[in-house]
DNA sequence: GCGCTAATTTGATACATCGTCAGATTGTTT
DNA sequence: AAACAATCTGACGATGTATCAAATTAGCGC
């Protein structure tokens, strides 16, 4: 049973890893990531797994199920990183305070994402279609985010400033959603010259705005 | 040249097609679908496509370089109806009838992302990873939307409503963001007990909401 | 240092898939 | 029905998958 915390570190034959073992894993998780950067899933092969990771096939075997099986546990590790993101985001949302927090929440996302982007961005698609592993992880990640943004709108709406139509888990949702795509392809924004600087401080209001229904003009 | 427009169905060799091949392909494309939906990508292989569709895998290498070429045509098709669901949206989003449109527009999008959940989702991952073709079909798809979002809130800004700190077209990018992540995974959303009328209402007021600056309550 | 044991890695292998032809089949035109 | 073009496929070498049993290596008591 490891249901919570650091999961152990098993061998497809179900063995605990030994020191040495875990270093082999990493590599040849590495050179997974590696090769999901620079090109699509569908071209990524054990082979050229283990070549990279200067090691056969079979010893990618030993530790992993299939290539999926592998994305799934780089994609644990990035995602590990999140509730780190956390810190100091418990205070009030409430004026430009409010605002300098929604700041620095998008800007961690967007570290996050420049770091892991290729593996963050496969997490999503399985999720999305419905692998329940995957669907875990990305829910591991980003409940405390969603948690801690639905209890304010809460309050908010308690306090009458926005409306019951709203449904706070929904509408936290729906934030996230904008942190992780647009943290996602930053790029795509470049299109209509926009800078990094743009997309902070327009997700932030947007954010602030949604979360305490006050527009700060 | 066919930048624009339908663009003439080719084969790998650069001959065009006839009305049969059309038949062919279009059954070769079907049969991809079929297997994305029930499948991850790095499982298709061009065998079961072809068994599906009762043809040979050299067929499949007739009309497709590979199973990416495919799914670039099926992304393409699938995003060819979007436009359509700008019908009746150039209207005035003040006030309750602006959150009608929104709520109209919302439905659109979801109901399109049930029908096309798997291609969809392969055309974002490639276009977020930087390939340029589904890129450019995603833009195709999206842009339409995009400015008449980004120009409601230019408006809106001149009206003084809203801050001159958000970037008009980021805002448009962020509520298209809400729109195609909610309706890709709203099956998510079921984990807190939400509806798909708590989706809709939830999200077309923050719509409003982000593009009039006014908190309807 | 030496040999023992368990952990770790790999060579070899059977089998599937990829991607490419040249040529067979089918449909159309005259 | 002959001739031609469009469409499809059988067959194949190259490459990749997934699995063993066997070889290698590291740690440990002596």
């Amino acid at each position: 049973m490891e249901k919570h915390g650091k999961a152990a570190a098993v061998a497809q034959t179900g063995r605990m890893l030994g020191p040495r073992a875990l270093v082999t894993r990493q590599r040849l998780l590495d050179a997974t990531e590696e090769l999901l950067v620079e090109r699509s899933v569908m071209d990524v092969s054990v082979v050229e797994i283990a070549r990279l990771a200067e090691t056969s096939p079979a010893t990618f075997y030993h530790y992993f199920k299939d290539v999926e099986d592998a994305v799934l546990l780089l994609a644990e590790q990035a995602s590990e990183v999140i509730p780190a993101l956390l810190e100091g985001l418990d205070g009030d949302w409430q004026g430009e305070a409010g605002l300098a927090q929604a700041r620095i929440l998008i800007d961690a996302f967007i570290d996050h994402w420049e770091k892991h982007h290729a593996v963050l961005l496969l997490r999503n698609l399985s999720a999305d279609k419905g692998d329940p592993n995957f669907q875990r992880v990305r829910r591991a990640a980003l409940s405390p985010v969603l948690d801690r943004l639905a209890s304010v709108i809460d309050q908010s709406q308690a306090a009458g400033r926005i409306s019951d139509a709203i449904h706070p888990h929904v509408a936290a949702a729906a934030l996230v959603a904008i942190l992780e795509r647009l943290s996602a392809h930053f790029q795509d924004l470049r299109t209509f010259k926009a800078t990094r600087k743009d997309l902070v401080e327009t997700c932030s209001r947007i954010l602030h705005q949604t979360m305490t229904g006050v527009s700060l003009v």
